[in-house]
Parts: structure tokens; C-alpha cells; sequence
DNA sequence: AGCACGCCGACT
DNA sequence: GTCGGCGTGCTC
């Protein structure tokens, strides 16, 4: 006698096994109905197997929910694998693996309703009508011409309720629900894309991984390490294609979906022909979207899912290629537990689907450009062309400690300034960036040097001039602009540092004739500008293009001749490991954007440390210069790659609480340390109070990820969490903050 | 003795 | 999550 072992679903962990009952065909990954206790529950059967002996009779399932197998084998095993590396319970994990619209059991097909005329209608009761009722008689004759299909009553037209009424009352129309395919992106059409000619490069790299998808036992992860401009996604897209033709099926793996959508364009452009065959996973789409598109996949109608990081768990049948983008974004890494890694778990199940797998970027991670290297775990293939045969862009640094302290703001030099007027003369764009939305960074006084802190949290408030108000950009806490200083009334206390909409009026004083825009998280709030303003952008109605980190990325505009990094130093501070490594590809991809098309591009890199290699090898686009001296830093230090890192943080309203179950947990750890385990001190989080809830943190190290998770799970266990703390654990942590 | 309440562990 | 067992303590 086999049983079920299911998965229940709830908050918390349970697994029991169910006996089957006759005639129920059951397999892993089915969802299905059982009785717990004394009532009814839901869960995901993870194996069918022979039951250990227990001394009662197993219950029955009661049935199945979905008649296929909601989950597929490789998806049930990416959740084992995620539970040993993250320590996740396996029930968190089954949340994001089967999104929330589809778990609940109530499947909301969209229905639209349809009018059919009746057979038969006796001429006299059209002539009746045609007197009495016109409107009746109209909305007849239109139904009685689409036959047995009838039409629905949506396109009727304004008023047609009450008649529509009338006629069913009559009998002489019925009215059905009809299931349709909710359609996410039906106001939108799209071009037919042409496949472009490789250069030799993109050719060789094309040919890399079709050799990969022939060869399923040889698969070793392809790094594709393209400088910009050298054009990865036509690579991606004739890849795709060529997956598609062995009858296999393709994830595209995006950082953020929303912030990238000429990429997105491109790939519904390609397939425009067989729009059905797209699926594009978005943190915006309805339930009801994400249930279709959901199902569209599971069935296998849907064969290419484009999304961020969660699109990783697309329920593919025969998933042959797994394409990640811009695989150093820091973006894939999952902020809230559990805290996944996209690209990391990409590499996962590419293995365990026995898929091809690239890793494209301009600036590869430190981790997996050393896993290419030094381990020969991945293959690299280089592109070191500009697709149409450009010269990447000059970049110049421009020293700020010179620049004369009277004249001009000190945000926009003197050089960057001409640099600037020349361009606009010309008619050339240009791309301005800095990684600061609001309009000033604090509000200080020059007197007792006091600055305003959010209520909430341990950092400086923002100064928004639209909305008049403080704002914290950690939390969205909004205060009164004070007029004197809140601690020695002063009247001097003035704002301090630079946001881009400072800039943007600055810009405006400076450049009054020319067109601006700017796109940050506060603009980009409202629909549709980020389309719409790249759209006007790329028309050139726009000369001045000016925001964060959202312009930094994958954009492609030919005209663009000049890009500004107004402040390179403000990613360079962060309290954080990766901080080089992050600047370094930043400047890289917003240099990137000069120079695309057939003029050549120049780059202007404003900063007060102009020696630090980050900008330095940037400048040069070095990027083995770069990791060759990240990896010396990184070894002495002990950092990833040469080592994986656990994050324990501690959180309550109390700090005293925070820091002492910390240190708690802190002395059980070192009680009985693993082998090789380097445990840190208890310190408090470089922001020390977020939303109210004051944060202290350890750091631990270990080779052996595994061991770090198994460590962890081992102390805590038998060390109870008081109620008014959070514990969170972070595996590999890209966030310290 | 009888009952209300709250904690804790089990649920296949 | 939710049920029910059981101990505590209060009231009749």
C-alpha cells in the first residue's frame, strides 16, 4: 500500500502521509484536499511512497484539487535544495513557489457574459417588436446575424442593458458565461522584430549555446560576458529561438521587470508572430492575470516567461534554457525570507532540469566571473565588440576637490558644464546620473550641527520641495520643514547634498532653452511616465535626460553623445563589501549609454576621490584590472568568493531586547563552534533603528554554505525567540544595511 | 464540586 | 491555524 506525503498548507511546517484512496491517480506535485483533524485542509503531495509504520491507520486524502500535477518534479526538487542551503521551512518556500492566486482553490476563470439569439423566432414577433421595442428589435437582428456564437453583451453598446433583459425575460435570447484569457498586455501592439546579423563574436557565442542545448550531460553554465553596446540580447533572443526549436522551453531573467522594458519590448517584438507563446511574469498583474499566465505555463502554451527574479519558479514542463540578465544586479537577491538569490538559484535548477544556463553581463559578479576562472566551473564567452563596430566611450574624471568654490553649483563642474553647452549645440542628448531622488540629503545646522532624523528610523530625512515636506526614504515618514533649528533655534539650518530635483532646477537655471526630464522612484511613481518619457527620449524630444539608478541600465539611445555621474562617491560609502564592486559596474553601465549609435560618446565622472580603483579601472573599461585587485581584497579579507557569509539580525522595539537575544545567540554559537566557523560580534546594524525597531547584527563566515545553515538551525532550535523580537537569517547577504 | 479561562501540544 | 486537554483558580 502506497501513501501520499503531503505538504500542508498553513503556517506551519507539516508533513503527514495520506492513504490513497481507490481509483485516485496521485503523483508529486499534486495539490489536493485532506482532512486534518476535524476539518479541511490543503496541501502538495511531495512523494508517493511506502509509509514508515505508525500504530494507527492512515486517513484517507479526500481529493484531488487540480487534476494535473500542479508542481513539477524539478520545481519540488528546487524547494528541497532551497530548505538545506537557506534553512527556509519548506511550506514559506511553496509560497513563492506557487504565487498566492493560484494556491487558493477557488479558480477565477474570467467570464464575460454572451448573448445568443433562440432558434426559431416567429417573423412576427421581430415585426412586433420592430414597433413596439426598437431598441429590442435592433439588438435581435444583430444576434440572430452571429448565429448560434452570438456576441458579448459588453459590445452591445451604451443602454443595451435593459433591452438585453427584456429579451432573455422573452426567451428569446440566452445569456452564458463564456471563459475568456484575461490579456495583460491587449492595448499594446507589437512590431515584427527582424533577426539581425551576428558579428563573429555574437556568432561564436550563439553557437556556444546551441552546442550546450545539444549536448544536455555536458552542461557547464555559460558566463556571457559582453561589454555594453555589444549586443547580448540578440544573442538572447537567437538563443531563445533556438531552444524553442528543440522543442524546449525558455526563462528570461530580468532585475526588475518594470524598469527595463525595451529589453521586454525586444523579446515580444521577436515573437510577435506567436504572441501566445510569451508570458511576462510582473509584480503589477492581477490575481486574475497572474492565475491565466500562471496556467498558460504550466500547460505549456506559454513557452517563454520573461520576469524578475520570482520568474524563476515559472512551472515550465520542458524547461531547456535559462537566460539571466544583467547577473550581477544586485536586485535578484529576495529581500523578504525567503531570501533567495534569482540568478543563483537559475544555476540550481538549470542543473538539476539539466538546462543550458547563460549569465550575461557587462561587469560579471565577482563570484561568478571567479567561478569562470579559477575554478573552470563556467565557460566564458567573451564579447569584447561593440555590436556595430563603436569604440566605447572616452571617459574623463573630473576632480571635485578642484573645482573653485565660488561659481556654479558645486553639483555640475565647469567642465562637465561646457562639456554640456558644446553637446546641446550640436543637438546631441545626454544622460545625466545621480543616485539621490528629493531635492536635498538632510536639513543641518551649521551651528550645533544638528540634523533632522526620521521619527522612526536613525537616518537623515530627505527635503521633497514638491511636497514641501521631510521625507525618510527608508520608511516614508514625512515631517514639517522646521524653521530654525528643532535643538538651538538656530535660523541658519540649511539644506545640505544633493537630490536630482535640485538638480533639475539647477538645470533649468543653467540650460533654460533646452528640453529636461527626470526620472526618479517620484516621477516614476505616476503610470506610464518611465514609458512614455524614454519614448520621448528616444524621439529626441527631449535633450536632458536626468535621474537614478533607473536610467542606468539597458537603455539604448543612438543620439546620446554625453553622459554626466554627477556624483560617483555616493554608492563608494556604503558600509558594505561589495561597495567597490558596485560603483564599478555602475559607472561601467551608465558609460555605457554614451556612444551608441554612430557618433562617439563621452563620459564625464564627477568625484571626490578620483585614485579609488573602482573609478579608476572604470575609466579605463578594465574590468579583469578590476577583479583581478577585488579578488586580492576579497581573499585576505575572507569575503565571497573565498567564503559564504550568514547574516543573524535581531529587531524590536526595544533595543535592549535586540541586543541581548543577540548576544544570546551570539555565546550559543561559539559554545560549540563547527569547524572552520568564524563568528563575528554582536554589533548594532549600520542603521541602527528602521521603522521603529531597533536592529543589532552578527556576521558569520564558513566554505561551506551548508554548514553555516546546519550550524544556525542546530543552536537555534533550542533556543527560543521571545515574542517581542524578530530574528531574521540572511544567507549570502547582499543588503548589510 | 463546577465551571471559566488560558496555555500548550498535536494534527497522518 | 485551530482544536481540545488539562491545570489553575474562582465561585456557588
Amino acid at each position: 500500500m502506497l501513501a501520499a506525503q503531503v505538504l500542508i498548507d498553513g503556517p506551519s511546517e507539516l508533513v503527514f502521509d495520506y492513504a490513497i484512496p481507490e481509483g485516485v491517480e496521485v503523483v508529486p506535485g499534486h495539490r489536493v484536499k485532506i482532512p486534518l483533524r476535524n476539518r479541511p485542509a490543503s496541501g502538495t503531495v511531495l512523494r508517493v511512497h511506502e509509509p514508515v509504520e505508525l500504530n494507527f491507520d492512515l486517513r484517507p486524502l479526500h481529493s484531488l484539487i487540480d487534476p494535473d500535477p500542479l508542481i513539477t518534479p524539478g520545481l519540488l526538487q528546487l524547494a528541497d535544495w532551497m530548505t538545506g542551503y537557506y534553512g527556509t521551512p519548506l511550506e514559506h518556500i511553496m509560497r513563492s513557489l506557487l504565487p498566492e492566486a493560484v494556491r487558493q482553490e477557488n479558480h477565477s476563470e474570467k467570464t464575460v457574459k454572451q448573448a445568443i439569439a433562440t432558434e426559431n423566432i416567429e417573423p412576427e414577433v421581430l415585426t412586433q417588436l420592430a414597433k413596439r421595442a426598437k431598441r429590442q428589435h435592433a439588438i435581435l437582428s444583430l444576434l440572430q446575424a452571429t448565429g448560434s456564437e452570438g456576441m458579448p453583451i459588453s459590445q452591445l453598446g451604451d443602454g443595451a442593458a435593459s433591452p438585453v433583459k427584456a429579451l432573455a425575460e422573452k426567451g428569446l435570447i440566452t445569456l452564458k458565461d463564456i471563459a475568456v484569457q484575461r490579456d495583460p498586455e491587449g492595448d499594446e501592439t507589437f512590431l515584427h522584430d527582424p533577426v539581425k546579423k551576428l558579428n563573429p563574436e555574437q556568432d561564436a557565442a550563439l553557437n556556444q549555446i546551441k552546442a550546450s542545448l545539444d549536448h544536455p550531460e555536458e552542461r557547464t553554465p555559460i558566463l556571457l560576458h559582453g561589454i555594453t553596446g555589444s549586443g547580448k540580447t540578440e544573442v538572447y533572443l537567437q538563443a531563445t529561438a533556438a531552444a524553442l526549436k528543440t522543442g524546449r522551453s525558455v526563462i528570461v531573467l530580468l532585475p526588475e521587470i518594470s524598469l527595463t522594458p525595451q529589453t521586454v519590448q525586444r523579446f515580444k517584438s521577436r515573437f510577435s508572430e506567436t504572441p501566445e507563446l510569451v508570458a511576462i511574469l510582473h509584480s503589477t498583474l492581477t490575481q486574475g492575470e497572474r492565475f491565466d499566465e500562471w496556467h498558460r505555463i504550466r500547460k505549456g502554451v506559454a513557452r517563454v516567461v520573461i520576469g524578475a527574479r520570482s520568474a524563476i519558479f515559472a512551472p515550465l514542463p520542458d524547461l531547456g534554457l535559462i537566460l539571466v540578465d544583467e547577473e550581477h544586479e544586485t536586485t535578484y537577491k529576495q529581500e523578504n525570507p525567503p531570501k533567495y538569490h534569482g540568478r543563483d538559484l537559475a544555476v540550481v535548477r538549470a542543473h538539476l532540469e539539466q538546462a543550458t544556463i547563460v549569465l550575461g553581463s557587462a561587469t560579471p559578479s565577482v563570484e561568478s566571473y571567479h567561478n569562470s576562472r579559477e575554478k573552470e566551473k563556467y565557460q566564458l564567452v567573451p564579447l569584447t565588440k561593440r555590436a556595430d563596430g563603436q569604440a566605447l566611450p572616452l571617459v574623463r574624471i573630473v576632480d571635485m576637490r578642484n573645482e573653485p568654490k565660488k561659481g556654479g553649483p558645486p553639483i555640475l563642474s565647469q567642465r562637465l558644464r561646457h562639456a554640456m553647452e558644446q553637446k546641446l549645440a550640436a543637438g546631441d542628448q545626454i544622460i545625466l546620473f545621480l543616485n539621490r531622488r528629493g531635492f536635498a540629503r538632510s536639513l543641518t545646522c551649521p551651528t550645533c550641527g544638528h540634523t533632522c532624523e526620521c521619527a522612526h528610523c536613525s537616518i537623515p530625512t530627505t527635503y521633497h520641495r514638491a511636497e514641501e515636506r521631510l521625507i525618510c526614504h527608508l520608511c516614508g515618514y514625512q515631517a514639517i520643514v522646521p524653521r530654525t533649528c528643532p535643538k538651538c533655534q538656530d535660523p541658519a539650518i540649511r539644506l545640505q547634498g544633493y537630490g536630482t530635483e535640485k538638480v533639475e532646477e539647477i538645470l533649468r537655471k543653467v540650460f533654460p532653452k533646452s528640453r529636461l526630464a527626470r526620472l526618479d522612484g517620484d516621477t516614476v511613481r505616476k503610470k506610464h511616465v518611465l514609458k512614455r518619457t524614454l519614448a520621448d527620449f528616444k524621439a529626441r524630444k527631449i535633450d536632458i535626460l536626468l535621474g537614478t539608478q533607473m536610467i542606468a541600465k539597458g537603455l539604448d539611445f543612438p543620439n546620446v553623445t554625453l553622459v554626466g555621474v554627477l556624483n560617483a562617491d555616493l554608492s563608494l560609502n556604503a558600509p558594505d563589501f561589495r561597495a567597490g564592486e558596485r560603483t564599478f559596474s555602475l559607472l561601467t553601465q551608465v558609460a555605457g549609454r554614451a556612444g551608441r549609435g554612430e557618433m562617439e560618446g563621452e563620459v564625464f565622472i564627477q568625484t571626490f576621490v578620483p585614485h579609488s580603483p573602482s573609478i579608476q579601472f572604470a575609466r579605463h573599461h578594465d574590468f579583469e584590472g578590476f577583479v583581478e585587485q577585488e579578488l586580492e581584497f576579497r581573499e585576505k579579507y575572507h569575503f565571497p568568493p573565498f567564503s559564504h557569509l550568514a547574516l543573524l539580525s535581531t529587531r524590536s522595539r526595544h533595543e535592549k531586547r535586540a541586543e541581548f537575544t543577540l548576544q544570546t545567540i551570539h555565546r550559543r554559537l561559539s559554545e560549540d563552534p563547527a569547524p572552520g566557523l568564524e563568528i563575528g560580534l554582536p554589533n548594532p546594524n549600520p542603521i541602527v533603528k528602521a521603522h521603529d525597531l531597533h536592529r543589532f547584527q552578527l556576521l558569520l563566515r564558513h566554505r561551506n554554505p551548508r554548514t553555516l545553515t546546519r550550524h544556525i538551525h542546530q543552536v537555534l532550535a533550542k533556543l527560543p525567540i521571545p515574542e517581542d523580537v524578530i530574528l531574521v537569517t540572511d544567507i549570502d547577504p547582499h543588503d548589510f544595511s
